[in-house]
DNA sequence: ATGGCAAATTGAATTTGA
């Protein structure tokens, strides 16, 4: 059986909700990971996905802004909303469903002083990394993928320039980091490095403040789907749809995509 | 540490994002 599931960090479900049903209809995913739903669950826009076959809805979200959503055709056998820390604020979204967990993580951004000790933010970001250390470490990764708005570019030549971004939030050592141990301790296959390198695009965002993103291309890879193991074995492919950054009022981020023979 | 912006909320200005 072959499954695909698409992760978005959309900005605002509301706003680009055109948006997503046309990549959902171009694309056709089994199972969609939105990150930045910035809506609560009462006011998610559920009839337009019904019209598109997608009749459940797995809804973690908090007024104004954060928010996660994973939306299905098919009915998930469980879904569960982990005790990450108290900072899983509409952080995160969990299911099971044809034998494979899923999980929907919107790790913090981290504001823009990278130093925990006169930044509140970037301290939430690194103890929520720690609390994703240890909750691999307590699961058993098999049949598991995890995916979504990570916040981080882990390596040199996952942004347009390691050198004037190493002091930047989502770049910066102590970061990149704390996600490699994530990716270590869980034993994660980063899927969408292990087939798409440089020179192809590998970014999956660019700044709003840009007057044209595409003029410099400084983006960043900041969206990523992990593997267990015994899925990295599968045959599988990846897309990322950097198209969608160049419709009008476009996402900063665009979707990424796997495709998975289980 | 700031920017060239965008979205939500509240009601022209602030917060958040990264």
């Amino acid at each position: 059986m072959i499954i695909k599931i698409l992760s978005w960090n959309v900005n605002s479900i509301r706003t680009r909700l055109e948006q997503v049903l046309n990549v959902c209809q171009k694309y056709k995913p089994d199972i969609i990971c939105l990150q930045e739903t910035k809506v609560i669950n009462d006011s998610f826009p559920q009839n337009e996905f019904l019209k598109l076959g997608y009749s459940h809805f797995y809804l973690h979200g908090i007024p104004s802004y954060n928010g996660v959503a994973i939306i299905t055709q098919q009915e998930a056998e469980s879904f569960d909303i982990l005790d990450l820390s108290q900072l899983n604020n509409g952080r995160q979204i969990g299911i099971k469903i044809f034998g494979i967990h899923i999980h929907n993580f919107y790790i913090p951004s981290g504001g823009d002083v990278p130093d925990e000790k006169i930044n509140l933010k970037f301290k939430n970001k690194l103890d929520f990394l720690k609390a994703l250390i240890s909750w691999s470490k307590k699961i058993t990764p098999k049949n598991f993928l995890i995916c979504g708005d990570f916040n981080i570019a882990p390596f040199e030549d996952d942004v347009w320039s390691h050198k004037q971004l190493k002091d930047v939030v989502s770049h910066t050592d102590i970061e990149r980091k704390y996600l490699l141990k994530f990716l270590e301790v869980g034993n994660w296959n980063d899927a969408v490095r292990a087939q798409i390198n440089p020179p192809e695009n590998v970014f999956t965002w660019w700044s709003y403040r840009s007057k044209d993103f595409k003029i410099n291309n400084r983006g960043r890879r900041l969206d990523h789907i992990w593997i267990s193991n015994d899925l990295k074995k599968k045959n599988y492919s990846i897309k990322i749809l950097d198209y969608t950054r160049t419709l009008s009022r476009p996402s900063d981020h665009v979707p990424i995509k796997i495709k998975i023979n289980l």
